[in-house]
DNA sequence: AAACGGATTGGCT
DNA sequence: GCCAATCCGTTTC
């Protein structure tokens, strides 16, 4: 069921950005678990991505989780209020990360409901790496988690989208990353709710 | 030691 | 659609 390290340490994260759509990320705060299908990510690839925290080999105190091996989350908060959840991915020294961007909610609801203010029923419950994010009630606390632990974790359902209802595309807010914000390392699933905004290549 | 600015969101116009 | 909120890692003085 959990995603064993094997699957953390492939070293094409374009390909495990696209993989995870459809894996369920859980999370058991106070015995209490939620959980959501992952619907749309975006890759981070190494220290040659201008967008990425690692870009050009850079290490501090921050980033140091994105060197880990893979299978450990990578939490950071951004713009000051908004917790933001990454998968670390691939071999140690090799900083692979993907931003899980929105969720669909599937276990737990009522409690996500709780921690957002708002019914399920609203896409804005999840939608949005911040949303998602507070929706599974991730803080900075679950920065370099194992994520094969008893707090947070992935699991296979067998969720399987068809190939051409995946979509890639720019990725969102890196415009400070010149030529590299181009790459097409979004993805998402076509027509899901959940997914943030725009929902367009 | 101080300033800068961001992998965003939601409330108000 | 516009813009304030709000923290801290990182850069600069």
């Amino acid at each position: 069921m959990k995603l064993p390290l094997s699957y953390y340490s492939n070293q094409d994260v374009l390909f495990l950005a696209q993989d995870l759509l459809g894996k369920v990320l859980f999370t058991k705060i106070n015995g209490e678990i939620t959980a959501g299908i992952i619907v749309e990510t975006e890759a981070y690839n190494g220290i040659s991505d201008k967008a990425s925290h690692a870009y050009g080999g850079r290490r501090t105190d921050r980033t140091e989780t994105l060197y880990s091996h893979g299978g450990v989350s990578y939490v950071y908060l951004c713009y000051g209020i908004h917790h933001l959840f990454n998968v670390v991915t691939s071999v140690e020294d090799e900083p692979h990360a993907v931003l899980v961007r929105a969720i669909e909610p599937l276990i737990g609801t009522e409690i996500m409901e709780y921690r957002r203010n708002m019914p399920a029923s609203k896409a804005a419950i999840s939608s949005g790496p911040g949303s998602a994010a507070k929706a599974l009630g991730i803080d900075r606390s679950f920065n370099k988690k194992d994520l094969r632990g008893h707090e947070i974790w992935i699991e296979d359902h067998g969720i399987q989208y068809p190939v051409d209802s995946i979509i890639a595309g720019s990725r969102i807010g890196v415009a400070y990353a010149k030529e590299d914000a181009l790459l097409p390392w979004r993805f998402f699933v076509k027509g899901n709710k959940y997914v943030s905004k725009p929902n367009k290549t």
